[in-house]
RNA sequence: UCCCGCGUAGCUCAGCUGGUAGAGCAGACGGCUGUUAACCGUCGGGUCGCAGGUUCGAGUCCUGCCGCGGGAGCCA
């Protein structure tokens, strides 16, 4: 009995009879000799089949072999500079588990629509095997940035009262009897974990039920959220720096081969080291009024704004302290200038907008208390989060980082939708 | 919600000023001992998104609807 092997480790067996477990790529069948191309979640090799060497029964099960039929191929591993991947087998034996069906993806154009339809097909290719490689190295580099430095990650609430960033956009359910909502945002609760521990993050999937219909929107994302007791906006702006460019030296440093097979040209992500640059909003009005934006000073930036800031850059750049109208309501109000609060948005470069949004926090009551009313938010809802501001209230800042659009940037990828292994998008609930 | 664009074979597309519905890939069959999206030959494959209209005649022109894509707004 031949010992199993990944694909990965075929290296290690150099010599060995071993068998692969996968799902058949594709063969090449030239009468005599033929190729069968395995994939096993690891990396892909080829079988060769030589007529001569295999017993007739071999022979007809390579025939039997279609695109996606999942197999157990066991033979000779050999370096070959010939074959994908440096390594072949040469094939003794095919075990057929399943015969697929005639699979609908072929290696070639398809248009976005038959993709998304076979979402949970298209998740074999080689380019969205890569993006999810990516996808997870991001989340781990995350993982171990928070880690490294001492925060506490308090999972918040999916299921929420009417509570978030405004009223509006929420997904509603049923909770026996009363109304919930799927959470916008873990920002309010881990506000209060703030207070109990100090630096915490959370990381989970959030949801907007906004009729968006651009390549930087999905209704539901995920989003990481990080909360410091006693930061001030600058250290906040510290630390979203320190924070993204620790991912992307992890990207570029792991995901190699991934970003390779994406195209990505990666020595636009090596400038991505701290400091980046700060402008805030007023001076980057100036700057957009005379690149000829029709933008008014009050008004929020507009994505087509935010990309004729970013190029000026070679790296993220942060934009800060923005009309209080333009943002949510518990930002923290400017003491240089009431009409600002100390908020900042992070730009990436290369036309992929706004990456984080991030504040410091109104830690005043009353303040607090007049801002919900101005904004006409259902203020029972907030009465814990408005607690937070009675029992030892404290200064503090946090910021949310999209994932999606984050491992957008770093693969070089025009539209989030496949940055997630099953978007939800307007119209796109299936598979 | 608004503004553009697109719906033709399983898939990707061509189809000109209206006149017999096409190709490549995929599939089936045959050939080939080193292929890399192999190649060569043969074959099957269509409610031209739906409904109405104009016309001797509509894939093609017009209207409405549906679906999809891109963008705006909103945001991460």
């Amino acid at each position: 009995m031949a010992v199993v092997s990944e694909v990965r480790d075929l290296g290690r067996h150099v010599g060995d009879v071993v068998t692969v477990r996968g799902w058949v790529e594709t063969t090449r069948s030239h009468g005599k000799v033929a190729f069968v191309v395995v994939r096993d979640g690891t990396g892909i090799v080829q079988g060769v089949v030589l007529q001569k060497q295999v017993p007739p029964s071999v022979w007809e099960d390579f025939e039997r072999l279609t695109q996606e039929t999942s197999v157990t191929v066991t033979g000779a591993v050999r370096e070959e500079p010939r074959a994908p991947g440096g390594y072949e087998l040469t094939v003794e034996n095919i075990e057929i588990v399943q015969v697929a069906e005639e699979y609908p993806i072929q290696p070639k154009e398809h248009g976005i629509e038959f993709l998304l339809d076979h979402r949970h097909l298209w998740l074999r290719s080689s380019q969205q095997r890569a993006i999810l490689r990516v996808r997870n190295e991001v989340e781990k580099a995350i993982a171990d940035f928070y880690y490294e430095r001492g925060f506490i990650r308090v999972d918040a609430p999916i299921l929420t009262g009417a509570i978030g960033e405004g009223a509006s956009g929420l997904f509603e359910t049923d909770y026996f009897g009363e109304k919930a909502y799927l959470a916008q945002t873990g920002q309010l609760y881990i506000e209060a974990a703030a207070a109990a521990l100090g630096k915490v993050y959370c990381f989970g999937p959030t949801f907007r039920a906004e009729k968006s219909k651009t390549r930087r929107h999905l209704t539901e994302f995920w989003m990481v959220e990080a909360e410091v007791a006693w930061y001030d906006s600058d250290d906040n702006m510290r630390l979203q720096e320190e924070f993204v460019s620790y991912i992307v030296a992890r990207a570029l440093d792991r995901c190699g081969e991934e970003l390779e097979l994406l195209e990505r040209d990666t020595s636009k992500l090596e400038n991505v080291v701290p400091p980046f640059p700060r402008i805030s909003y007023s001076e980057a009005v100036e700057r957009l009024q005379a690149k000829g934006s029709t933008i008014q000073w009050g008004m929020d930036m507009g994505a087509p704004d935010e990309t004729m800031i970013a190029e000026d850059f070679d790296r993220p750049v942060f934009v800060y302290d923005y009309p209080k109208e333009a943002k949510a309501f518990y930002m923290k109000e400017n003491p240089a200038d009431p009409r600002t609060v100390r908020c900042d948005d992070l730009i990436a470069p290369e036309g992929y907008g706004e990456i984080i949004g991030g504040s410091q926090r109104e830690d005043d009551y009353d303040r607090l208390l007049a801002r919900i009313r101005e904004e006409g938010l259902p203020e029972a809802s907030y009465g814990w989060y408005l607690d937070l501001r009675k029992y030892g209230t404290f200064p503090h800042s946090g910021f949310g980082l999209g994932l999606e659009r984050t491992v957008a940037w770093i693969t070089g990828r025009p539209h989030i939708r496949e940055m997630i292994p099953f978007p939800r998008m307007l119209n796109r609930l299936h598979p």
